[in-house]
DNA sequence: ATGGTTATGACAACCGATTGTCGTCCGAGT
DNA sequence: ACTCGGACGACAATCGGTTGTCATAACCAT
């Protein structure tokens, strides 16, 4: 059916050795011109096609870049794989795509099956704070990016979105808008995104000298739209001071925040402003169109896969730098000026 | 660093074929049973993990499949990758992610380089009507299923929504609602969807006797808002008799028309009704929310994956079998009894 | 003429499994 | 006692490349 190297070789009167180095361009001076012709050629012919699984046995190499994320379904995850996808196909590599879904024991088993299949490094969406796939991958040295999510502890090379500096714009606008009275809807705090979110929110509201007890924090208990809806139901019925405006920890928290407003007669953004997290599809269409922080997802993928490359092919070696991209705040319909009927 | 086979053999004091048959459950039998136990016993000590390199070269078998999607970015795909990959982790295999942007030479491109890389079997989501790599992988019996779109000739089994009875569907409930001027703004005639979708709405415009002038049919130059967007607005430029609903060919078309509505100061579902199909996301929450045929994403690609299966263990034949699966209505706002004020 | 490079390509080991063949040994049956 | 059969496991070939070593020959300079 296909050749094989042996094929080639015995055509062109060489041993199988000399046609494999004239085959390869990094070896093909150690053999004479009118040779390498020759083998070309009759590979040519024979439309050879070297096996790559024997060469990854040989050569340690398998081409495979392990790429794991948390669920594709979620919009935030695919340009960050295209991105990835188009630098890797550049350099002639595939990614193997897993979905972990949150769930440490699934990423843990999927992980060992994606090293059992010799892959050449690995791309982490999944990161918790802690996680002990990454500690592993720090400690055995495997080239390896985080993209998106961070951890506590700086032990890869990382490309995320700006968050910090995100934030503090997104408090900035609000506060141009008149409003003093901030809520945050935070994502889990397992997640670096929730966390440092979280974090930049707190500091933004001391640094704007906003009273604290105006602005609190709660926590969805994940990134959806039911869970921002319950846990902004939770944060009306709990607080005196009812905020007049809020900052989503992502905009499917964001858009479940509506949807809870909407069911205390509350409209957004003539009672409540609302801001989002990551400029997902769609919520430019939205009634009110999100206003949102842009995350630039392919970028991010982009990014990741060209310093893996990096590391894997020597030029760089695997610190655990932080690379942030900027978010630019989008500004739609879900913010306006406070009104001055808002409560209080 | 790792252990290899040999190293277990040579622990357990036996040969390196007598370990490898104590390893296999299948030809476990060939070996005395307390010989099992100590090989089995050191592996575990020794954390022995076969190389799978070195057996797929063996065993021409690499447990990767190749998956090629047009786009990932397209909420489309994503539950059909993921329902994909489900069957396939039960069964410790693991899909290569290929976008080629329904760019046929791309296409091909990657397509040559999962070859290469020895998939065994291939799921293919990007199929034109008439599509080169459907056909190779045909001819040469190749693993290898359609999902979603199909081939004109029955070439490969396939599984994907029963468009033609949704199409009837779409058709029936628009006639309950009172419309007899009903248009349908198709996507691209090179892809499946697009032609069966057409075709079917033309039969359901004949069987229920509408007048066919009075349902006309205009085709997007590709899936995407604009374009339907730039449809409507040459739909409506041409035909003198105005439809008062629109069948689009998939979701993004509908949303792109329902702007180009907008802009003829019609609103929908006031003066023209719309439906999209695929049931994206969000869809639910625009205004109005979309009425639309739901298609069963992940069941699609966990059938697809099972059928590929089944191929590959010889449990089934590749033979050119079509599976429909149903599409239901949902209907939401942005369909609505005709109004007696529409024109016409 | 001689010693020393250099160019060339044959050779074989190797990567790490899988698997068919075959020899040996033991026990059972006649 | 002898044969037959089965159980067991050693052995080697194989999958298809890659790569370091070495032999040979040609060429150059002294």
């Amino acid at each position: 059916m296909t050749s094989t190297l042996a094929d080639v070789a015995k055509a062109a009167g060489v041993h199988p050795g000399t046609a494999s180095k004239a085959l390869n361009p990094e070896t093909r001076h150690r053999v004479a011109d009118d040779t390498v012709k020759r083998v070309l050629s009759i590979a040519k012919k024979l439309n050879y096609q070297p096996n790559n699984i024997a060469r990854s046995l040989r050569t340690r190499k398998t081409g495979t870049i392990g790429l794991l994320v948390p669920d594709l379904t979620n919009a935030l995850f695919p340009p960050i794989v295209r991105g990835i996808e188009r630098v890797l196909s550049e350099h002639g590599l595939h990614a193997l795509v897993v979905n972990t879904d949150n769930n440490p024991e699934k990423a843990n088993q999927l992980f060992t099956a994606l090293r059992l299949r010799q892959c050449d490094g690995f791309i982490l969406a999944t990161a918790f704070r802690n996680d002990p796939i990454v500690e592993e991958l720090a400690e055995r040295n495997i080239p390896s990016v985080l993209v998106n999510r961070l951890t506590d502890k700086k032990l890869l090379p990382s490309v995320s979105g700006d968050e910090w500096s995100a934030m503090h714009v997104a408090v900035d606008h609000l506060i141009s808008l008149g409003h003093t009275h901030i809520a945050h809807i935070a994502g889990p705090r397992s997640i670096s995104n929730g966390s440092i979110r979280r974090a930049a929110f707190l500091d933004a509201v001391e640094e704007k000298k906003l009273k604290k007890d105006h602005c609190p924090v709660i926590v969805a208990s994940e990134y959806s739209e039911d869970a921002g809806e319950a846990a902004l139901l939770k944060l009306f019925a709990s607080t005196k001071v009812k905020p007049t405006a809020i900052i989503a920890g992502n905009d499917q928290i964001a858009i479940g925040a509506i949807d809870g407003l909407r069911q205390l007669k509350l409209s957004c953004p003539e009672d409540v402003s609302v801001i989002g997290f990551n400029d997902s599809p769609l919520v430019d269409r939205l009634q009110p169109s999100l206003t949102t922080l842009h995350l630039p997802k392919h970028q991010l993928g982009e990014d990741a896969a060209v310093i893996l490359l990096e590391i894997m092919s020597g030029k760089r070696t695997q610190k655990a730098e932080a690379h942030l991209l900027p978010c630019d705040l989008i500004v739609r319909n879900s913010t306006a000026r406070m009104s001055s009927k808002a409560n209080r």
